[in-house]
DNA sequence: CCTACCGATCGGTAGG
DNA sequence: CCTACCGATCGGTAGG
């Protein structure tokens, strides 16, 4: 029992700081040595929770996940759901690591080879659709402003959250103004 | 001379390559040995030419920028400088390889430790600028939609294209039309 | 979970 | 430009 709550909690914490190490130098540049040692294990420890690197890395966005589930899941109306994506680019202006972690492993994603390449085409496909549901609601309200197209405004609104983060990384420059703007600019009725 | 002139090829043909390394496993993940024989020659002979890794990714860096010298240099109107960057984008479609490398590069330049940071930091500050500056053009014409800041519209324009640009090298998903639409939703005057 | 090891690979240098 | 080397580090495994 003890030795079971203590093995989890031991694990999480491990995944906690392997997303740490992950956001700081991506796949290749981070070392199970390293982490281990921020972990007071071996590496050889680490290999016995997780078989490899690349399992560790998938548990570890896993582990992401799960702590962030229900973040997108506000039910209300189309226009709300959209202001609840303007909360999440606040929400993330408080969390430097997390947003690095995205940024970074995207990027190198993109390449077939990668051993998270599935799981972020499938985040994306995912993230995406969201939004576009979220106009697409909008539009039944008859919120949305003239012209706009929910698939469209859906894929627009993301990659604007996505390359905003690498200029806020990069030079500090906040997210959220941008964001609200734009997705005003999609609507004929103000945003809560 | 031959000697000089034979040298100088050499060495942009090594840079070309450098930068397909680059692209494909970040500043980290890309070997110096894996280059070299790539290039025919030793990882000791890559050395003579440029005297360390972090030497030789400035270099192609620079390399690549004056090889897109005068891409955005269309002297014309603010509507017509947005067309240009409109033209950039399709462009881009045809070279996966340069917007593979800008995406993981400014991913990985965000830690203020990489070797490039300063580069990119420097580079978002003179792309932004120069969106701004187009989006300022346009409005000095009229042709600028009510309500629009060039100041948040120029980096708007940039933090979209950067985010297409990883759903399009993981997805595939076209960029220039969602580009195109929304600077078009920007302006009351359509573009050429 | 650790010790001890494996083969492989890394960036960089000496010396020519 | 090469050969030959340096110390360091890598992910993973055997065996306990």
């Amino acid at each position: 029992m003890t030795g079971y709550a203590k093995g989890r909690a031991t694990k999480g914490e491990i995944l906690d700081r392997a997303l740490e190490a992950f956001a700081a130098a991506g796949f290749r540049g981070m070392s199970l040595r390293e982490l281990a040692s921020r972990c007071g294990i071996t590496h050889a420890g680490l290999l016995y929770h997780f078989p490899t690197k690349d399992a560790l890395l998938m548990a570890a966005l896993t582990h992401r996940d799960e702590a962030d589930a229900g973040l997108l899941r506000t039910s209300g109306t189309g226009v709300e759901q959209l202001a609840g994506l303007v909360d999440v680019v606040r929400h993330n202006e408080s969390r430097r690591g997390v947003v690095e972690l995205y940024a970074v492993l995207s990027a190198e994603a993109t390449s077939p080879a990668h051993p998270a390449h599935a799981y972020f085409v499938a985040r994306y496909e995912r993230t995406v659709a969201h939004a576009v549901d979220a106009f697409a609601a909008a539009a039944r309200e008859g919120a949305l402003a003239p012209g706009v197209d929910p698939a469209v405004a859906g894929r627009q609104l993301i990659a604007l959250m996505d390359g905003l983060q690498i200029q806020w990384l990069l030079t500090g420059a906040p997210m959220v103004g941008a964001v609200r703007a734009h997705v005003q600019a999609q609507l004929t009725r103000p945003l809560p």
